[in-house]
DNA sequence: TCCGCTTGTGACCGGGTGGTCATTTTCTAT
DNA sequence: ATAGAAAATGACCACCCGGTCACAAGCGGA
């Protein structure tokens, strides 16, 4: 037995599609062991049982969903995963972290269900999803910065994993202050204002480049202090 | 009414211990909504009652649980905030990885909850907590890059609240891939061995502060526009 | 019009939840 | 020994959950 029975594919689309959005956001909302799908039905107007016979259960609804997202998310990541492999690494890493927002605005239930199966453990295909993803992204960073690597961008002592790590933890967090103020505390990756977020985004991207400290080598390198406040940041 | 009532305080000291030890374990295990009052009682061998009658309600045990842990928590964070202020900034943030990861793993069961707190949005004292928890670790990073700045150890141009947020967020997702394997993704985080992970942690520290870009200045590295087959892999 | 099949329905089930409270047990002071 | 306070108890409550299923409604063809 398939899990989208054929009663629920020879719907009216209209309905359909309004069970699945409205499914979607009471996972986004709630999590999974909090959904209900007495909620769900309320809100949709029609009768339990019929939840139950087109989707078999609670986790057979939230399978469905899960793979219709993951089928709707797969060509935009693609297109940031293959853009502007020729631009030098720092750009490449700042449009990645300004695409990835742009991603999560754009799909904002997907999204926060994502965060939730990520931190919380009742999710059913959990596992499944944190190891693509992990194979996925993290295989990504680490290519991205071994090329960076093969042009001469990225210093060779850096391990690969390491930054992909580092990279994904940091963009990672960014996203999800996006929509959170309490984590964002002001920083400005939950304002409002989009030029805000973006200069706050690609801050992070240029501090994971250049990094904190002042001199790059210990002593050889004397003028380093020398040539500093650049003061050049237009704000 | 106080919530822990004087039935409790008057409890013999071990028991007393007992029903904090099993009622903390089980929000880290569980959460809030889905922790079990009765699987509290279940373990515990007493009547649900007596619990009831000790914090009048669940939230009240959690209420709790929270200010113990808090008090719990002060002196080690503290010591940790004061400690080698007088060495040089990349070995402060090292050893601020080093100390977070011990703490983290010192107290299993508060950081646990901790986690959930942060990640989950059913939990009394949430916006309390991560209120608290961003003023104080975010001032203190931003402290800490701003004492590097004043000695020429930070590049005088980084935002403090930007580093900060940098810090934390890699901080954050370090020690909790620490116990979650699928998170550390085979990086080191998540080692039995305690060695490789203090190494996977000073590789953190250290990428953040030396930056991931190869030249920190522009193009005067003459071989960068020699993009030639690299093959040059050491490993 | 009647049939038969698909679809829709909601009362109902067993189980788990946080919370209550009349009753019993235990302790203490006389 | 006994009266009375304090503490422990667990049956019980209302509520909500995911899931079921006998039945009703809708519908296409004869």
């Amino acid at each position: 037995m398939e899990c989208p029975r054929s009663t629920f594919e020879n719907l009216d689309p209209k309905k359909r599609g309004r069970v699945l959005d409205e499914s979607l956001l009471e996972f986004a909302e709630h999590g999974y062991h909090q959904a209900s799908v007495n909620r769900i039905v309320g809100r949709l107007g029609i009768a339990k049982g019929s939840l139950f016979q087109y989707f078999g259960s609670k986790e057979g609804l939230f399978r469905h969903l899960f793979t219709l997202a993951l089928n709707e998310i797969k060509a935009p990541l693609k297109a940031i995963r293959d853009a502007d492999a020729s631009e030098p690494f720092p750009e490449r890493l700042r449009r990645v972290f300004l695409a990835g927002a742009a991603f999560a605005r754009s799909h904002p239930l997907i999204w926060r269900v994502y965060r939730r199966m990520t931190t919380q453990d009742d999710f059913p295909l959990r596992e499944t999803l944190l190891v693509k993803v992990r194979e996925e992204a993290l295989t990504y960073f680490r290519e991205l910065v071994e090329g960076g690597q093969a042009r001469g961008e990225v210093r060779p002592d850096v391990q690969p994993a390491a930054a992909a790590f580092l990279i994904e933890s940091v963009l990672d967090r960014a996203l999800t202050a996006q929509d959170s103020p309490l984590l964002d505390a002001g920083f400005g990756l939950a304002a409002d204002n989009e030029p805000t977020r973006q200069r706050a985004l690609a801050a992070l991207a240029e501090l994971l480049c250049r990094g904190l400290a002042a001199s790059p080598r210990k002593g050889d390198d004397a003028d380093a202090d020398a040539h500093h406040a650049p003061h050049a940041d237009a704000h």
